[in-house]
DNA sequence: GTCTATAACGTGATAGAC
DNA sequence: GTCTATCACGTTATAGAC
């Protein structure tokens, strides 16, 4: 699930932060947490934080782009197993799934709410992020169609937004309503797609 | 579109924050936008906003307690309608729409990524509105099997969260990607209900 | 290279003037 | 009843010690 940590890391206190930051901002979204929650947690003072993070932007750029690094990881991984398009889909569902289970959306979620407010270098990360699982989708819903695992009409980028408008839909009802509601959108989703 | 407002408003002051306040919590979040936006935008100073609203928190709950009365005034209006199953789904993606032009989420969406930071009293406001929008669609899905006018198999309640999921997911997504993916995802959505 | 002390600023909140 | 002056604190950021 993690991808590998290419060669050692660079600093253990950044990593620690990273790793913290990392759920702050997925719990709470990028305003609702500070240095200082980053800070108290990893007893540090908020002064250390910026020596390996400029600013609190560049902190955000650099989750995003590891939130982009890891699912190129993850699609790279997945991409070798060859599997058909309705798997594909399947385990993109898994993905999303891992972050309903620790009580997170998704970063796309965080991103779509808060968009307007955050600093433009981060609004660009976030761009590339989903143009990238859009792109997943889009590969994933052709492959589908041409292997017969997928039996639904209509044009493809239309599909693949349906899809992701369904799950990060589903993984915000599931923060309020409990896991059980993203299975319900999966089923109604799979029934849209014709899933043999 | 708007509820009556009731009689003469308390103050045209407090009536202004709150207008400010609404499109500020939409666009940016609740930890988006601060006291301090507020007063610049309205030439006040932000002590005079403490005056109309004791502290944010009860601004964030009178905010949301805003959202359920026009909601409940809408759906009292669409009652009166005597409209299908499928047109009440219709009404409501065209309120929901009504956000994306205004390049809003809906609240809900908003309490769904910032949940776990939100001050305790606002999420319980944010709990009673999902209840009553869930309400409003499992009725639909009711009616709309009971008139014919929706053939979707399986379990009502689980149908109206997959509504509300791919609504919700589509208005973030219009947010960032524009307003033609919000109606690729009711495509898929209508089709998934079997409207007629 | 790493972190501490400290500053500068933004934020929510209070007390009191009008 | 309404708002201004001011406060205490939290937040981000800098300069400099080790």
């Amino acid at each position: 699930m993690t991808p590998p940590s290419g060669g050692r890391r660079r600093s253990d206190t950044r990593h620690a932060i990273l790793l913290t930051a990392t759920r702050l901002f997925l719990v709470r979204g990028y305003h609702g947490f500070s240095f200082q929650h980053l800070a108290s947690e990893l007893d540090l003072r908020t002064a250390a934080i910026h020596y390996h993070f400029r600013t609190k932007a560049d902190l955000g750029v650099t989750l995003l782009r590891r939130f982009r690094d890891e699912f190129d990881w993850w699609r790279a991984s997945c991409d070798q197993l060859a599997l058909n398009g309705a798997s594909r889909l399947e385990r993109f569902y898994a993905l999303d799934r891992s972050y309903v289970a620790e009580g997170r959306v998704c970063p796309l979620s965080v991103v779509g709410v808060e968009y307007a407010g955050l600093p433009a270098a981060v609004r660009r990360e976030a761009d590339a992020l989903l143009d990238e699982v859009h792109a997943y989708l889009l590969a994933s819903v052709q492959a589908g169609r041409d292997d017969g695992s997928l039996t639904v009409p209509g044009d493809t980028a239309a599909i693949a937004r349906q899809i992701l408008a369904a799950t990060q839909g589903a993984l915000q009802l599931s923060r309020v309503q409990g896991a059980t509601s993203y299975e319900d959108v999966l089923a109604g989703l799979r029934s849209l797609l014709g899933v043999h």
